[in-house]
DNA sequence: TGACTAACGAACCAGTTCGTACATAACTTG
DNA sequence: CAAGTTATGTACGAACTGGTTCGTTAGTCA
């Protein structure tokens, strides 16, 4: 998520509009991962920077429009990953078990992102239902899962009554919930979800739960 | 989670302890829930209450432990639903998917109390970590869910590797998502989770998961 | 019944927080 | 290189916020 590259320069007075946007983006990120959007302070976030206050606000207007560029940009790194996925090659249950492995992967490489969804949410989503930008993007990963559920269908492998949606709903909710909730699940059941040691057991059991879903012997109902 | 009754008392002060204090933890936990610890506002908490700000610090002490007791309050109340819960009875499937539905329900039915827990998890689970009480309280629930597991390992009807905490993990991840991830979730996917008319397709859905990945067929592992 | 204590209310305070007014320096372009 | 524009830093203030001080009243018990 780090995207300010150090020129190395002496100080004095630079000017850099892109650096300077773009730094202001990563400290805010940070800042607004670790305290909550009413947690995070303009200051703190200012004080993060080299540069000052003001810019926060020459650039973005604002802490809530901060925010939204925070929360823009971050889902624009999934965006970007999900364009990258390349399982159409694959039958369709090493498709989807891929799929849920690269979801696994992704919310487990950002921490940071699952807190600022979390914090959206706790705001009814506000910032994301008022940015056009935010109300463009799908997730191109739907078609690809849409075909893949229509292909496994097809050739009777799958048997769930699920669409695209769904199936992205059941994979995040373990991915989202594994990393979201581990302080609290920690502190209640004394199980850390996110310990290094367990992260192959719960890959493989988002994977196996999955496929076993779609392909469970329905004959009976 | 609304315990206070009016007694119909006409106005002036009138000294009651436990309503006072009852009343500013329902006002509390509504407040908290809506903004989140730092965007709730101690005054409008006040505010919404018959008595003043003078009695929360009165009571406990100040808004830190005030949001301490909102949670320590909040889980109560599902540790006594679990202690409600009466399904020993039932062979291990059934048990299984009540037990599953017994939790989408209680997540359905408490959004506050989700939002609590997203609220709690962004500030690394620190009040729960520091009140005793809840240190205690382990979850009734899963000790019964450990010995149906077992009975339907030894009756060989069930197939994964999981245990009550894994199993608690993966039922409980489906219903929170569904719930506190709704605003974002609906706003880029166009589709409301917690929508009445999908509740029988989601709950449903839970139960499928959940029992297929425990009966999955292994042979070929 | 009168003294004592638990429960309560109004006003206030000190520190913080978002946001802005003003001044100025660094590039760009004609 | 002069004039204009973009980018930047400093200082400040009005409003808010958690917490407290001081005084009062309702219940209760010797």
């Amino acid at each position: 998520m780090t995207s300010v590259e150090e020129p190395a320069r002496p100080n004095g007075r630079i000017r850099d509009a892109a650096r300077t946007k773009a730094e202001i983006l990563d400290v805010a990120t940070t800042e607004f991962a670790r305290a909550g959007y009413d947690g995070a302070r303009v200051d703190e976030i200012a004080a993060r920077t080299r540069t000052t206050k003001r810019m926060i606000y020459y650039y973005f207007g604002g802490k809530e429009q901060l925010f939204t560029a925070v929360l823009e940009r971050a889902y624009s790194v999934i965006r970007q990953a999900e364009q990258e996925l390349d399982v159409e090659h694959l039958d369709p249950v090493a498709a989807i078990r891929r799929l849920a492995e690269v979801t696994f992967d992704h919310h487990e490489a950002h921490p940071d992102f699952i807190r600022l969804v979390s914090i959206e949410n706790i705001h009814d989503a506000a910032h994301i239902t008022a940015s056009e930008e935010l109300g463009r993007i799908g997730s191109p990963a739907l078609e690809v899962t849409g075909r893949i559920l229509r292909a496994g269908r097809e050739s009777g492998l799958f048997t769930a009554d699920v669409d695209a949606v769904d199936l992205h709903a059941l994979i995040s909710s373990f991915c989202f919930f594994r990393v979201a909730n581990r302080h609290t699940f920690g502190a209640l059941f004394g199980r850390d979800l996110t310990a290094a040691e367990q992260r192959e057991h719960y890959r493989t059991m988002l994977g196996d739960m999955v496929i076993a879903y779609l392909t469970a012997d329905r004959s009976a109902d």
